[in-house]
DNA sequence: GATGAATGAGCCTTCATTCAT
DNA sequence: CATGAATGAAGGCTCATTCAT
């Protein structure tokens, strides 16, 4: 593996995550790369390729990181449970990364080209959903509304755990994850 | 009330939901205005200012519309199902500004002028929540993690509502609200 | 007429002259017209767009200027010689603007867009031709062949005079056009 | 003669052709030819040497080529004769490198270095003309003026060609030879 | 107040050249 | 000698802001 390229996207995901992906600049990344302009251009076509990649390699490392562990056998309860808190978990370790990737996936050119991409953790939230609707375990709601819900308050939580808004012990963990299950449940 | 300066607004409101932030030229702005470059700044100092005011005017338009009919010496619970409902409503009719409400508000030089800024709805949540747990109807959570959980189940409801990723009606806004109390009814 | 626009046609036409396209940058242009890099962008979508209106202009004037006083009704012997004479006399009374059109006729980008166009001077040179052909005043050959003999000649003179290689006074222009007409006269 | 310094120069040579020499970067010429970036600078210290060899050696042999069989002691006429279909003759047997030739003795930079060279072609033709006129076989002209007019109508007709404008088979090659004799001759 | 042409700092990107392997 | 990743100066172009009208 190379180590400018990783170097160039260690950079460019510090200072978008400091400044803002609009007041980052190439020549930024260069410096804080500690390589040359033209370096990066032997790596990403441009600067929106350059996001692009930072933004689908943490978004991989991210869903492997969270389903790691993640056991498809188990009994439904379990393996939602597991999801809930293994996510919180994983922005809880990697904030970072967590949050940004959750920032560019709203920028438009991401999106753009994030159309129709569906990741292995969002088949295995939807798959454990729609099981354990099928055994009767949760209220009678459409599996993208409860998907929908459980997901923005994911991400609002580790938001505002970074923004030291709120703090997120292993206590409070467990207490967001009841509340997610309990608002479900049938 | 100037009616160019309200021109100005809706036109870089219009453009930004379009386009993106990132997207949006001054020139632009005074062509869908309908009005000079140079009137722009005759009312707002910089773009800044000017997406700021923006954003600040739909903010106080939305705490307003949310905040209406709200009743303070209901009992608890019945306020917090209303501030709860009402707040998805507003989403519903105003899908445009309650987006761009929140896109905006991710925007570092919005959150850095925002910090400390506390809305009569902020306040309002605050308030019923801390009201409910006093009178044992809520779980021993802090009310700052409920409020942050609820808003951003909220958010997320009304953005994919807006992506077309879920329909909101109004069964399923009931099912959410109730969805919402039992997550954290004790 | 805008001003500044003629400023920046006029300092892109003297510093192609001097230093060749390649090596013009949009701030000499910018410097040499006195004008801001920005205004340049005003008049011109782009740095190809403002060399080929230069070329078009120029060939426009050089048409005008070549053809002003011939004489449709006039003898072909006579409208010959004065399609030759007059065409010289035009490269000499403004060598920058002659040279320049032939050498930036032969840049890529411009060949591409003067595909197909067919001048009133190309339009008259071949009437010319053709017509002398049918009296029977030129040899049987292709007229094409014969106008592009004559082009190339006609440039390659105006071209030694300006690099100083020959000088072409009245008298020996008046040769050279005879010269001409000897070549391909029966 | 070293094989990979043929390889660039023939790689240039087509890259130029194809592109304009604009629009030919080092590193095409290297994919090209089949060799390292690098390489290149071993056979040529900079681009512009790179482009000026390519140059030199065309024209070297297009010279070798058109004076090959040239005979000093024939008559006159027959030589002049000669000299002009000779040169036809290599530039459609050679169109690229004819036209290259020309082309890039209008380049700047070429012309830089070229200035005050003399060709051996140029000089038996210049010879050729001046002992015409001693002989009174030629128009009391310049033989400069003479020279220029002729290499003009030849790189016209043979650019022609190149672009299909005109065909050149050898009776019109025959026709242009005479008109030419025939511009000129007393 | 209203206008929009003018401005130029600053951005992304290219590419001739170098040098460690 | 050969290689090609690394370099960074320099180019074309954008756009927030100004100011003469």
């Amino acid at each position: 593996m190379s180590n400018k390229r990783n170097q160039i996207l260690l950079a460019t995901r510090d200072l978008v995550f400091e400044q803002g992906l609009q007041d980052v600049t190439m020549t930024q990344v260069a410096q804080r790369a500690q390589v040359g302009m033209g370096t990066i251009y032997n790596y990403f076509p441009s600067k929106e390729d350059l996001v692009f990649c930072l933004f689908s390699e943490m978004k991989e490392a991210m869903i492997l990181g969270v389903l790691e562990g993640y056991n498809a056998t188990q009994p439904v309860v379990e393996r939602v449970l597991y999801l809930l808190n293994s996510t919180v978990q994983y922005g809880l370790r990697h904030p970072r990364e967590f949050l940004l990737t959750h920032q560019l996936a709203q920028v438009p050119f991401i999106q753009e080209r994030t159309k129709n991409n569906i990741s292995p953790l969002d088949m295995a939230l939807n798959q454990v959903i729609t099981e354990a609707q099928q055994q009767q375990l949760l209220k009678a709601m459409s599996p993208d509304v409860i998907f929908v819900m459980v997901s923005g308050m994911i991400n609002a939580l580790v938001g505002a755990h970074m923004t030291q808004q709120i703090h997120l012990d292993q206590a409070t963990i467990k207490q967001t994850v009841v509340a997610c299950w309990d608002a479900f449940k049938r």
